[in-house]
DNA sequence: TTTCTTATGTTAACTTCGTTAACATTAAGG
DNA sequence: CCTTAATGTTAACGAAGTTAACATAAGAAA
């Protein structure tokens, strides 16, 4: 009786590791009760993967490619600097509810360690720079001084950051945006705020 | 010979689980290691703790305890409404530099559920009352209406969130604080940017 | 084709972990 | 003094990650 079960462990165990990893969590995620489920022998993965590590890691990749791609697309639909970087908080948020565990995983302690998978580092790297030169990519018709650059990269700061603590304590469930309004527009009101206005108190006449 | 190690063991095994955390984090904190470590039988601690979530539980509380304390002692010392919100930022990207794993102990997945620990509910939103009351009390000479109170709540949702965004990415070393600056001055820095306006790149004659 | 080698699977073991049951001892109060 | 509840202990169970030892399939070399 044939033992060699399938020709793809590899593709099935990815898959089969990414449909537990949506529902549980990585914490979830054994290796093997991911296994059984893909009705193979508990020692299997080894062969494939570089222990749970290697298995979260390769999730990983594919979750920081998904997510560079919708950041992409998100900025390529606004050629206006400003309305560019507000798109990217939104799609940045969106990843973020919609795909709460990737998300979790990437940005997370669970992740396996960058310098450990060259490939997860340069995945990871990827994603940011998609940030990055969306935010910094002002009209480049002139050469920036270096106060300038540093700023826009300061900038750049700020907005990933505020998109990111947005992601995190809405997916954590510490922010709850209203019932009544769609995400995307939550978000972006948030994201426009400036902290260095003043609330207005005045009562109008 | 006896048996009865401690008068207070209890407390001890809190001691020692708050060292094995900063340390190494949740993940590392393992009961059998901890009772161990302790110098007691490996089943002790459930006598004291509701498992292991019990201790993380304990652990979490004081940790949001000294963090609202910090936070509180932040805006305190800050009269003016818009230095109260600064401060209140670097005072929270502090903690959660100064203290990463508890930061990521009270935010992260391994927190127990709030439902099921209500001191740890209570903490946690003794917490964020002092996040959202440094913010929304601005001068009170008189009362809020309904959209000024939301416009409120939304900067304190902006500012929190950039915070914790901060926090977030520096923790996890995706923001690396320039060296010859302090925390403070950087996370000031980032606080006040304000996406709505386009980055100058006029060159100055 | 036959043989050698490598890739891929399997089983079985080892260690650690969280948790619980069964039993022992201490402290405290009637 | 005796009972009882609190606090320890040991021993066991099941699940996990990992590795070693062994088995088989596929493919290259002869």
């Amino acid at each position: 009786m044939g033992k060699y079960h399938h020709g793809d462990v590899r593709n099935v165990l990815l898959q089969q590791a990414e449909n537990i990893l949506t529902d549980e969590g990585p914490t979830g995620l054994s290796l093997r009760r991911l296994a059984r489920l893909t009705g193979v022998s508990e020692a299997a993965p080894y062969r494939h993967f570089d222990g749970k590590d290697g298995i979260l890691a390769a999730v990983a990749i594919a979750a920081f490619e998904r997510f560079a791609e919708q950041l992409e697309s998100a900025a390529e639909s606004h050629p206006n600097h400003e309305e560019r970087i507000m798109a990217l908080g939104a799609a940045y948020v969106q990843f973020a509810v919609e795909n709460p565990q990737h998300f979790r995983l990437i940005f997370g302690r669970e992740r396996p360690p960058l310098d450990q998978y060259p490939e997860l580092r340069d995945a990871a790297d990827n994603a940011f720079d998609v940030l990055q030169r969306a935010v910094t990519s002002v009209d480049r018709k002139a050469e920036m001084t270096l106060a300038e650059a540093a700023s826009a990269y300061n900038r750049s700061l700020a907005a990933w950051s505020r998109a990111h603590g947005i992601a995190m304590l809405v997916i954590d469930g510490m922010i709850v945006p209203p019932a009544d309004q769609d995400l995307s527009s939550f978000v972006l009101g948030l994201l426009a705020e400036d902290l260095t206005m003043p609330v207005n108190t005045d009562k109008a006449p």
